[in-house]
DNA sequence: TAAAATAGTTCGAAAGACCTAACAATTGGA
DNA sequence: TCCAATTGTTAGGTCTTTCGAACTATTTTA
């Protein structure tokens, strides 16, 4: 049950390789990880021990079911680590991946899931921040084309959800809701006493307040009545 | 010079006790570092053989210039990380600091600038998207008051940068050229057909393409004349 | 098919971090 | 001032990870 940070980095380098299609030799592990091919034979060893793994003489070490299980975990952290490092900080992909190593053990559940909370939160926001700038380089300079919090809809405006910027539990409630990137969302009605919104979420009606409308991002579409 | 992870972390507890007027003896730090004393002894020698630290037999420990420096670094990059882990991220202040424990000592120098200034980015522009639902919530609904990028500026109109959503290359060109935020910027003239803004930047004249103008937000300001 | 190259294994041994237990020095009351 | 509690030290040992070097098995190739 209980492996060391190092024999994790061993486990998750042969699942990197399978992924790959490559066979996780003891050569290419000693290679990838940067020790002897002794140091590669004891950790296979240890991760036999613990039934990660299965491997005859001279054999390609298999994981075993549990094994996968684990190493998918790590595997995972690791990816989402790396993104955020790489793409988001923009640390250098070499150091990224080292730093994502580092910290991949440390990572608890709860933890881990915020982190990919904060990862979509941001990938969406950016990715709607380069087709933002690739429109506007394309040469269509209309600005009113660009993506708003639902909030500045006006009347009768519809158009597909592009990101939530809120966080926690507001976050969770407006995409329990199904206010998911792609939704279809149209603004009915803006009461501006009782400041509530009367939308439609994909033909279904629904009253959102101001916050929850400030933090639901649409692209408009063209109207089409 | 070279000390192993483990050894930083002792010379960071150090630190990190007498920043708080403490001293660092041997019972705290076996306490606050989760070892016994016998392993606080041998760390606290080996800090002295390599002079990062004067000890005499029954002595307080006293860092060395060589051990405050070395410190003080250690512990920057140990705040900025938690920070990032714990504001951001949303990461439970206790795993935010095991993490960066884990983290900071695989962070090279170029690395934490770029931690440092994303940390800062992502401060300037929380802080605006929080100065932005309180004034929506405290009843002004003039969407026109918000910050816009640069691009989006009326000829004359004039404002502060809060950010640059922009990084690399592009950023550091602009946070280079003085678009820092808190830097007086106003709109002098738009030229549509060379795709090139005019504007002033702290009073000194100044010409941007479209996607550097899309890079820095603007909060426009009250027109003074 | 036999020799050469490559791949995998085993065997100490070293380094590092940690522990417990016994011991020594210091300090603070009584 | 002296005894007890606290604090610091030392010795000896475990565990993990790593290595080089010698060795064996397998594969390639001439």
């Amino acid at each position: 049950m209980a492996l060391s940070e190092r024999t994790e980095d061993y486990l998750e380098e042969i699942f990197s390789l399978e992924m790959e299609s490559q066979e996780p030799s003891v050569t290419a592990l000693a290679k990838n990880l940067h020790v002897s091919k002794a140091s590669v034979v004891s950790a296979l060893k240890k991760l036999c021990g613990e039934g990660f793994l299965v491997q005859e003489k001279y054999g390609t070490p298999n994981l075993t079911e549990k094994g996968k299980e684990r190493a998918l975990k790590i595997f995972r952290r690791h990816q989402h680590l790396s993104y955020l490092l790489r793409e988001i900080i923009g640390i250098k992909p070499d150091v990224a991946s080292e730093i994502a190593c580092a910290m991949e053990h440390v990572l608890d559940p709860e933890s881990e899931k915020r982190l990919a909370a904060f990862v979509d939160f941001y990938c969406v926001s950016m990715k709607e921040e380069r087709q933002w700038v690739s429109r506007l380089q394309s040469g269509l300079d209309n600005p009113e084309d660009l993506s708003r919090p639902l909030l500045m809809l006006e009347e009768g405006e519809n158009g597909r959800v592009v990101r939530i910027t809120a966080r926690e539990l507001l976050r969770k409630r407006l995409l329990d809701s199904g206010f998911s990137p792609g939704s279809h969302v149209q603004c009915i009605n803006h009461s501006c006493e009782e400041q509530l919104i009367e939308v439609s979420l994909n033909g279904t009606p629904a009253v959102m307040n101001m916050k929850e409308a400030l933090a639901v991002w649409v692209l408009p579409e063209e109207k089409t009545g």
